[in-house]
DNA sequence: CGCGACGTTGATTTGCCTCAACGATTGTGG
DNA sequence: CCACAATCGTTGAGGCAAATCAACGTCGCG
């Protein structure tokens, strides 16, 4: 059973019958992507939405001095797109780099089109991804209100223990929306006590 | 023709025929709500979703110190939900009430269900409504990430006139996640100049 | 080995918060 | 319709979290 890993992660929101899984799994096609190598670069219109099987991307944009900002990472299990550019074909404000040589399913624009027509429960389970999806951004912008810079640092660490082992302090700061000289006294502060 | 502002919409997101407007529609109900009241109240399970006909309505969370922290505001032609609690029907994280005497439409959990069963275009109508506010959510932490408090303020007064012109300035700031104190310096930092 | 990216640490600065006091405005009951 | 309370907005003083800048140590890689 190929892509048994998307096949999970699909019957994780929705649990779908075996064909109609076969027909999902079929409109993917496997990309090897190696570590530093961007699958978009902004400016550029997203073509596919992703889903990893192996590695780690990350997601970034670039304030108005040039700073990157990195919204969110994928690992193994994980949905990567630029929803917008994607969703509209227009142009992204979105990078994807791979942090690590990768493993990443790509659908295109034509064949989610197709999907979409073709098998109805598609709508469903992606109303259903985006919904949760939508909750989990309204929740990381209430903790960016609520909490200051050393909770978010352990909030994500202890949410994300997958991701976070593999990423550097840099990311990591990007990430979270602080400097990464600040992240490394945060760090260091608790080896004092 | 009920519910016209709901029907423009839904056709903005997606066009549909006069007759699946018309099933829609049809599962909505007429709510009048009272200036300072509350749809819904943390800790309760959120029984509908809804859509403001006339009105300001704002979505606010809890902090641990029990401080008020605004989510966003839904003025007429706005969608008003709590996502999380109305998709899994557990006690809500949100409180929802009306800055104004408001009127909004609503639709129980049992009518959505069964629209989204009868009517399959309707999965799609949410997929894409959650696609586009999943991508205005990240912006907006982007913008929280790169601007100042000030550049935060500009935006939102230009971005939503028709929202910003009815709010006290306390809940523009609990928005912007700053202290109403400082909110009142910066709109009087102009003045100077 | 030597270069460049990354991490650490300290000094200094700054954006924003907190607290407090005081006007202004709104709402409400007599 | 007014008086008074309550809420809201303004202003200033002081403080803190986090940014910035700079110097230096460290590690991985060509």
């Amino acid at each position: 059973m190929p892509y048994h890993l998307l096949r999970e992660n699909i019957n994780n929101y929705l649990p779908l019958s075996n064909k109609d899984l076969d027909t999902i799994s079929d409109c993917f096609t496997l990309k090897e992507v190696s570590k530093k190598v961007f699958l978009l670069r902004g400016g550029k219109t997203c073509r596919f939405e992703g889903f990893v099987l192996e590695g780690c991307f990350r997601v970034f944009t670039l304030d108005q001095k040039g700073n990157e900002i990195n919204l969110y990472f994928a690992v193994e299990g994980w949905w990567l797109m630029d929803i917008d550019s994607f969703m509209n074909q227009t142009p992204s404000d979105l990078y994807i780099q791979a942090l690590e040589d990768s493993k990443v399913l790509l659908i295109s624009k034509e064949s989610k089109s197709k999907l979409y027509d073709s098998l109805p429960v598609v709508e469903k389970l992606f109303r259903i991804i985006f919904q949760k999806a939508l909750v989990s951004w309204q929740r990381r912008l209430i903790r960016n209100h609520c909490l200051t810079a050393k909770e978010r640092y352990f909030h994500f660490i202890e949410a994300y223990p997958n991701i976070s082992t593999k990423l550097s302090n840099k990311h990591i700061a990007s990430y979270l929306g602080i400097s990464h000289e600040f992240l490394s006294k945060i760090k260091n502060s608790n080896k004092a006590t």
